[in-house]
DNA sequence: CCAGCCAAGTTCGATTTGGAACTAATTGGT
DNA sequence: ACCAATTAGTTCCAAATCGAACTTGGCTGG
């Protein structure tokens, strides 16, 4: 497939050659942001989660009632039962504070248990109840089904490729900044 | 302890290579998402859209004080002025009141304008107002910076290639369910 | 062995969010 | 020509969210 040189950040006004306007069934801003954008890759990620969360989730509230980070705290279970809120924070990206809740909502109704550590009090490993193991078995098969479908469009070496490929940014992920310095804006305005 | 790979009897997907637990330098129940998760595709996208999204977005706020759907509103003006809020809200995955909103609040800061459609009174297109266009110009290189160095593990040629592959899954997000249906897991149950 | 520091988890409250219902404008079917 | 259906955008409000402060437990160096 053709590909346009859109990676460079430098002549961002101008038409991609290789994509014709207006046939991929996409309509024109949208083209922009994937054939004309400096962040090409931002873009394409943010795309695709948006909407794979957004039906996936919804289905899941529908079906179970649990929110988002509430069904995450089960699916990170049911991978790596006896995990810590923190690595639960971690792994997700939820903040500890909505994690928490998520977890004592889920503990009322007894979906999963704490368990304090005896040698380090502050940790409280938790744990899938049978009912919570019930769900993540239950609902597994959907995730499953929707990520068959996210990647229908590629060979099982695409796959592969693009399963290494995130894998590299993933594992320098904690090599990232958390946050940004001051300077950028105020730096170019005042130079 | 773990449950290694209890959920998916097909394991070609899930270990494209063979990595050495806890070599990765990251906790174990990460490593357990990446490695022993059968819909890592959603694990990593996900992963890398919250490192993204939360420090850029943070500095965003601290910069010109907008928050990440009125930034976008900026940012997709920028790359296509005169595009709709209806647009935006496809391109980006926000919820129309959500941007209704953000949009108002621009207005209200003379960052961008309204203007009539006369052909279809239902159209407002959008365009940025000089204050506006200078945000996008002062804000670019920074989002530009980030990408590089998202992207610093991987080779021009590994860039192109993963470009290539997130486009086809992005150019086939139009198909994809909008909604998932309800006998996913009733179905289970009472078959 | 205690004073100061850090880490896990919780609580609080101001803000944001997004589904649902609504208005206004346009299109289509008969 | 008219009424139903559709579409762009807005309003409303109940609920979710997340930063910040707080509590509790544990670790370290003098």
């Amino acid at each position: 497939m053709a590909r346009p040189n859109h990676v460079s950040g430098r002549d961002d006004n101008v038409l991609p050659m290789s994509i014709p306007r207006g046939t991929t069934g996409l309509e024109a801003l949208t083209e922009a942001k994937l054939w004309r954008n400096p962040c090409w890759f931002a873009f394409r990620f943010n795309h695709i989660a948006l909407r794979y969360n957004s039906p996936l989730y919804g289905w899941i509230k529908k079906q179970t009632g649990l929110s988002r980070p509430e069904f995450v705290v089960i699916y990170s279970l049911g991978l790596f039962d006896g995990a810590l809120a923190r690595d639960i924070a971690i792994s997700s990206g939820f903040p500890k504070n909505t994690l928490s809740r998520a977890i004592e909502k889920l503990v009322s109704l007894s979906l999963i248990e704490k368990r304090a550590d005896a040698a380090d009090r502050r940790n409280q490993t938790l744990h899938l109840l049978p009912a919570g193991r019930k769900m993540f078995d239950d609902t597994l098969p959907q995730f499953v089904l929707f990520e068959e479908r996210m990647l229908q469009t590629l060979s099982p070496a695409e796959r592969d490729t693009l399963s290494n490929l995130l894998a590299k940014i993933v594992l320098d992920t904690p090599n990232w900044a958390d946050e940004i310095e001051d300077d950028a804006l105020t730096g170019k305005d005042s130079a």
